[in-house]
RNA sequence: CGCGGGGUGGAGCAGUACGGCAGCUCGUCGGGCUCAUAACCCGAAGGUCAUAGGUUCAAAUCCUGUCCCCGCAACCA
């Protein structure tokens, strides 16, 4: 039988930017959808890459002084390690700049110049020089200036390709019209509906005003406008136009990932490019929404980006990979929140997942020495498990083909929670207590299967994690082999033995982690802005010297030293100031022990107002200085050195 | 009249295309268990679904108005 085709794209990034949650949320996406099919014997092919061209490589080439192709080879390096890091699965990579890559884009060029889709124009706008960018005008500031610098803008006319977008309207509407489902989620289908309808216009796409692109076959003098080059990676990656390339296997399945935010160019421009090139829109296009971080916008002058090479180091692969498509349905925006993956951590993989292989695995070790029984029989109780399991299996299938990778993981957390109540209903330490071999076995089994089950449905969204619980069950090789004999209930039948190693989520202390996080995100200020760290704070008002008098500041002896009752940071301090003793209260324990301070003359305001604290009466104040150091706190007593003087002196 | 998303027990969210007992996770409280990572299992409390009106036997869901929050505004990738 011919297997199916799965053909799943991320968009190809642009390679100037540092890879964020948004370009590891894709790619982790489409990394599971093509394990999953893998595992589940489709034909998958699996592509990202990189976007290359245009102004800003350009710009920030100049301003190291290289070429934008020296600088792409190097920065291409941050998406590629991120992709190696996250146990990504691309079957290939491909880059704006490889050569089989501008071909296929000046083919395509010289093809739709002869179909007349494309033709030569004028582009007329507001252009603003000093930042070499036209200015649509819905977003010109008063008098015509510049939205950015606030300076004049100049209204340009200058020489361009356009392509004949306005001739496809009808035609993708009929294509939306008939496949209803083309743009996913539904709202997306929607909203590109309605822009289509209201008017599309002929879009430029080349540039006379940089040099870094794909030039025009015909007339050098310009490059291809970014976006144009770009999409066309889905086919040139694929051998198009070449018989029997890649792409005629492949293209009908098709499946794009994108973010929300470029769904026009892959929605709109992108099927209209392609029906001028006499190919089939894509299938499928579905659109995942955003992260916000910690109910913020990210952005880099906020500096709240997150890092996914930060949080897998922080966390783990495996838990990123889970947290991001767990938390949040996709296609809706969501919000990045650490504490929320520290928890999600901790209840569902430490406690439900982590414990279940835990407690299940002792018990094979306690009371059958490790060997996983072979036959058993099952009672209504061990049916009803296989049958979950089996629905487990649809159910995530289904939710896989409608891209909600969070039900798909619920259906699977669902199915184990099911087995952590089978422990319970069934307890096994009680059977093996009393020896009723039997039945344990038929539970140890069950509960065996359900953890392999478990481990071969998870395996495309924690791979590192599969494969562990796979080696503590006993068994060899990887939780996939690329059948689907693995996803039936019950398939091992040869002798195993259990091997129950270290835990596999350990749990986060939320109090330890909080504080942990403080300080990490302190040091990370540092780096930003290393003023940050000291907090000097503002001048109090100017005052008279008459003000200053009106502090009466003395030389105390401390005699004594007591700690206040249910009170962790207060002592209680009893001072002889030579003309009268006295006892005040300070919250300087966790700085000094009683005998570094008795004996020391320190500096006392005593003519503070009384005040309780828990109850004791402090009546005075000592004197002491705070490092503005927010990293550490640290304070020092004020004290005078020498015997001159006597205890009861002003100070002033 | 620019476009879009959102407002649902203490917190975070699902449910809205096609109206039908208001659900999930966390937290709280009570109980059970002792195989397990202080984990697991059971039970309970807690919401007039932003708001006003309308359609309907029936509205979180459909229609109309209002208030509030957040994005985006198409030659910037």
């Amino acid at each position: 039988m011919e297997k199916e085709k799965f053909y799943i794209t991320t968009p190809i990034y642009y390679v100037n930017d540092v890879p964020h949650i948004g370009h590891a949320y894709t790619t982790v996406a489409a990394d599971v959808l093509a394990r999953w099919h893998r595992s589940g014997n489709d034909d998958t092919w699996f592509l990202t890459g990189t976007d290359e061209h245009g102004q800003k490589i350009q710009t920030s080439a100049e301003a190291r002084g290289i070429t934008p192709k020296e600088l792409c080879d190097e920065v291409v390096q941050n998406f590629q390690s991120l992709w190696k890091t996250l146990n990504v699965t691309n079957d290939d990579f491909i880059r704006t700049t490889d050569e089989r890559h501008e071909k296929v884009v000046q083919k395509v060029f010289s093809k739709l110049i002869e179909n007349g889709d494309v033709y030569k124009g004028e582009y007329e706008g507001w252009y603003c020089v000093p930042c070499e960018t036209y200015v649509p005008e819905a977003q010109m500031g008063e008098g015509n200036t510049c939205p950015d610098c606030h300076r004049a803008l100049t209204k340009m006319t200058e020489e361009t390709y356009f392509f004949r977008l306005s001739k496809y309207a009808e035609p993708l509407l009929k294509y939306y019209e008939e496949n209803q489902d083309a743009i996913l989620p539904k709202s997306r289908y929607n909203e590109i509906v309605s822009f289509i309808k209201s008017g599309l216009r002929d879009q430029s796409i080349s540039r006379t005003t940089l040099k870094w692109g794909i030039p025009l076959p015909n007339d050098s003098k310009h490059v291809i406008y970014v976006w144009f080059d770009a999409l066309i990676n889905y086919l040139s990656a694929m051998d198009y136009p070449n018989e029997n390339g890649k792409w005629e296997k492949y293209w009908p399945s098709v499946r794009h990932l994108v973010g929300k935010d470029i769904i026009r160019f892959h929605c709109v421009i992108w099927p209209a490019m392609l029906l001028a090139l006499g190919i089939n829109p894509p299938v499928k296009v579905f659109a995942h929404g955003w992260w916000t971080r910690e109910g913020e916008k990210m952005s880099k002058s906020k500096g709240n980006v997150v890092d996914p090479f930060e949080m897998t180091d922080l966390y783990g692969v495996d838990v990123f990979r889970y947290f991001i498509l767990r938390e949040v349905p996709f296609g809706h925006d969501g919000d990045f929140s650490e504490q929320a993956l520290v928890q999600r951590s901790n209840s569902d993989l430490a406690n439900d997942l982590g414990n279940l292989l835990s407690r299940s695995l002792q018990m094979i070790d306690k009371y059958r020495d490790s060997k996983l029984p072979m036959t058993y029989n099952a009672t209504e109780l061990e049916k009803e498990i296989e049958t979950m399991a089996n629905n487990t299996v649809l159910e995530m299938t289904s939710c896989l083909d409608r891209f909600a990778f969070d039900d798909a993981l619920k259906s699977l957390w669902a199915f184990i929670s099911r087995n952590n109540k089978y422990i319970d209903e069934t307890q096994p330490w009680k059977l093996g207590k009393e020896g009723e071999t039997e039945r344990l076995d038929a539970v140890l089994r069950t509960l065996w299967e359900s953890l392999r089950l478990s481990a071969v449905l998870l395996a495309p969204y924690m791979p590192e994690t599969a494969s562990k619980i796979w080696s503590q069950l006993g068994l060899d090789g990887m939780p996939f082999d690329g059948t689907r004999a693995a996803w039936k209930w019950n398939k091992i039948d040869k002798p195993v033995t259990v091997k129950k190693t270290d835990i596999l989520f350990p749990r986060i202390d939320l109090e330890k982690w909080k504080k942990e996080k403080e300080e990490r995100d302190l040091v990370k200020k540092a780096k930003a802005d290393p003023k940050s760290l000291y907090d000097y704070g503002e001048h109090e008002e100017t005052i008279e010297i008459s003000d200053f008098n009106k502090i009466e500041i003395r030389v105390a002896l401390v005699e004594n030293v007591e700690c206040v009752p249910k009170a962790d940071r207060l002592y209680h301090l009893s001072l002889d100031l030579g003309y009268e003793k006295r006892k005040i209260v300070s919250s300087i324990r966790e700085f000094y022990k009683p005998e570094e301070l008795i004996g020391k003359k320190i500096a006392v305001i005593c003519n503070l107002k009384p005040a309780k604290f828990r109850g004791v009466e402090s009546n005075g104040m000592l004197l002491c200085g705070e490092s503005p150091d927010k990293t550490k706190e640290v304070i020092s007593l004020l004290t005078v050195m020498d015997d001159t003087l006597p205890a009861g002196s002003r100070i002033g």
